[in-house]
DNA sequence: CATGAATGAGGTTTCATTCAT
DNA sequence: TATGAATGAAACCTCATTCAT
C-alpha cells in the first residue's frame, strides 16, 4: 500500500534508460541513425514508443545522450604526467587505450564514424568535440616537438588521420582486419 | 518544324541526366542521403519531380548511378605496366591520382564516406566494390611482396586504411587540412 | 501515532482537491483547455499525475468541477425580493455583482468565455446553463415589462449581450479596459 | 501527351485550396481548432492528408490563411469620406456592414471569437489586428469627439464591446437571436 | 519529354489514462 | 493517500512514388 520509494523508482528509471540507450545504439550502428525509427527501438527493447519519450525529449536527445557517454570515455584515453616531458610510452598507451575502446565499443564507434561523416556529430557537440580533440591534438604535437620532429603539427594530423583510417577499416571488417599486427605500424610512427 | 533527330533527343536526355545527378550529388553530400528529398533535388535542378522518375527508377537507383560514376573513375587510378615488376613510381602515381580525384570530387567522396559507414555502399555495390578494391589491394600487396616486405598483406591494409583516414580528415576540414604536406608521409610508406 | 480521524482525512482531501482545481484553472485559462496536459497540472501543483485521477475521473470531469464551482457563484448574483415589483437597484446590484465576480475571478471567466465559443460549455452543462440563464433572463425581462419597455425580451437580450461583450473585452485587456467608467453606460440601459 | 498548362495547374490548385480552406473553416468553427485534426479535414474534403501539406505548410498556416481572408473583408467595413466630418450614417453603415458580414460568414466569426478568447488570434496576427482595430477605434472615437461626446474613447470602447457581445450571442443562437431588432438599440448608441 | 497534383505509408511526438507498489 | 512508470491511440507532418495530362 505504500508508494514506491524514490530509490526504487530511480532504479527502474536507470535500468530502462540503459535498455533504451543500448538498444538504440545497436540499431543506430547497424542501420544508421536516420533509418532507425523510434518504433523499431521500442519493439527491440520490448517497450512502448511512449516510454522512450518519458526518458528522452526527442530522438535527437537520445542520440545526444548515447554519444555523450561514449565520448566521455574517450577523453580519458590520453594521460600525460609531465606536459614538458612527454614519454613515448604515454603516446603508445593512448594508442592502445584507443584501440581497446574501439574493440570493446564497436557499436558506438560505428555510429560515431557514420555521424561524423554526415556532420551530425559536429552539430550536436560542437564545443565538446573541439575541447576533446584539441587537447589530444596539442599534446601529441607537443610530443613531436619535444622529439625534434620538423613538422610536428602536420605529423600529428597524419598520425590521427591514420588511426582514424585504421579504426574505420577495422569497423568495416571486424573479423578479418588484422588490427593487432597493424598496431605495430602505427607505433613506428611515434 | 523539323522533328528533332534521335541524336538531339539523346543529347537532351544526357544533359538532363547529368543535371539531376550533379544536383543530387551536391545535396546528398551536403545534407545526407536520407535528409535530401526528391522534391529538393527537383527544385534545385529547376525541373519537376516527375522528370527525375523518367530517368531514374527510384531514389536509390539515382544514388546507385551517382556512386557508380564516381567509382568507375577510381578504378583507373592504379595503372601497372608489368604486374611482375611493379615500379614504386606506379604506386606513387596511384596515390597522387587518388588524392587528385579526392580534391576534384569533394562532394562525391563526402557522400561516399558517409554511405560506407552506414553500410549503404556495400548493399548497393557488393560485387563492384569487391572487384575494384580487391584488384587494388592485390596489386599493392604484390608490390610489397616484390619489395621484400615481410607482411605485405598487412602493410597493404595499413596503407589503404591510412589513405582513407587522410581522405576522410581532408573532407572534414578542406580548407585547413595540409594534404600536400601529408602526402610525403604517405609516400614514405611505399 | 494515533490514526488520523475521518475529519482530518477529509480536510486533506479537500485541500488537495482545491489545489488541483486552482492549478488547473490557472493553466486552462492561460494556455487553453486542450493545450494544458495533466502532466503540467501535476507539475505545477507539485503532485503526481496519479493523484489527480484519485480525485477526478478524467480531465473532462476536472473541467466540469471547475466550471460548476464558478457557475454556482454566478447564480447568486441576481437577487429579487418581490418578483412582482422588481427594483431598479436590484438590477444594478446584479450588474455590480457580476462585474465584481468578473474582476475577482479573471481566470475562471477567461476559461468560461473560451469554452463557450467552442461549444464545450454547452455540451458539459446543457441543463445547468439553461436553468441559470433562463432565470436571470426571465427576471430581467420581467423588470423591463414592469417598467413599460415595449420590447422587454429583446431589450433583455441586448443588455445581456452587452454585458458579455464588456466582460470579454475586459478580459482581453484587463489593465487598460476602463470597466468602471463603462459601467455607467450599462446602468443607463436599465 | 502535352503537359498541363500553367493555367490548368493554377485552376486545380486554387480549387483545392478553396476546398481545403472551406472544409477546415467549417470543422474549426464547429468543433474548435484544437479538436479538429488534419485527418478529419482530409476526410471531409475527400482528399488525402498529404495534399493539405502540398498547399499549406502546417495546420497553423492553414488557420492563418483562413483567418487572413476573413479579416481582410472586415477592413473594408468602415468607410469615411471626410475624416474631419464623419457622418452618423457612415457609422451606421459600418454597423450594418459588420452585421452583414457576421450573418454571411457565420463559421468564420464563430472561429474568430473562439480564437480570440484563447489568445490565438493575437499570436497569429499581432500586427494586422492592431492595425485594423486601431483604425476603426480611432475613427469612431473621432466621430464621438466631433459629436461632442464627453468621453469619446470610453464610449467607443463601450460601443465596440457591445457589438462584439451581440455578435457572440448571435453566433450562439443564430436561429432565435433577434439580431435585426437589436440592431436598433445599437443604432441608438451612435 | 515534362509537369505537379495526389496518395498513403510511416515517421516523430503528445498525452489521457492505468496500475503496481 | 500517493507515486510515476508504462501504455497506445492519435496527433502533426514528410516524402517516395504514381499518374493524368
Amino acid at each position: 500500500m505504500t508508494p514506491k520509494t524514490k530509490k526504487q523508482f530511480e532504479k527502474i528509471r536507470n535500468k530502462k534508460i540503459e535498455l533504451i540507450k543500448n538498444t538504440a545504439l545497436k540499431l543506430f550502428a547497424d542501420n544508421g541513425y536516420h533509418s532507425t525509427s523510434i518504433n523499431q527501438i521500442a519493439k527491440n527493447a520490448n517497450i512502448s514508443k511512449g516510454l522512450i519519450y518519458n526518458y528522452f525529449e526527442s530522438k535527437e536527445a537520445l542520440l545526444h545522450d548515447i554519444m555523450f557517454r561514449g565520448l566521455k570515455d574517450f577523453t580519458k584515453a590520453l594521460v600525460v604526467k609531465d606536459i614538458n616531458n612527454i614519454k613515448k610510452q604515454e603516446i603508445i598507451d593512448f594508442i592502445d587505450r584507443s584501440l581497446n575502446l574501439l574493440k570493446t565499443n564497436v557499436d558506438f564507434y560505428r555510429l560515431y564514424f557514420s555521424l561524423v561523416q554526415q556532420g551530425i556529430i559536429v552539430s550536436l557537440f560542437e564545443k565538446e568535440m573541439l575541447e576533446i580533440f584539441s587537447e589530444i591534438f596539442n599534446t601529441i604535437a607537443m610530443y613531436y616537438t619535444q622529439k625534434g620532429e620538423k613538422k610536428p603539427y602536420i605529423k600529428t594530423r597524419f598520425l590521427i588521420a591514420t588511426i582514424d583510417g585504421i579504426a574505420a577499416h577495422y569497423l568495416l571488417d571486424i573479423n578479418n582486419f588484422p588490427i593487432n599486427e597493424i598496431r605495430y605500424f602505427v607505433i613506428e610512427l611515434i
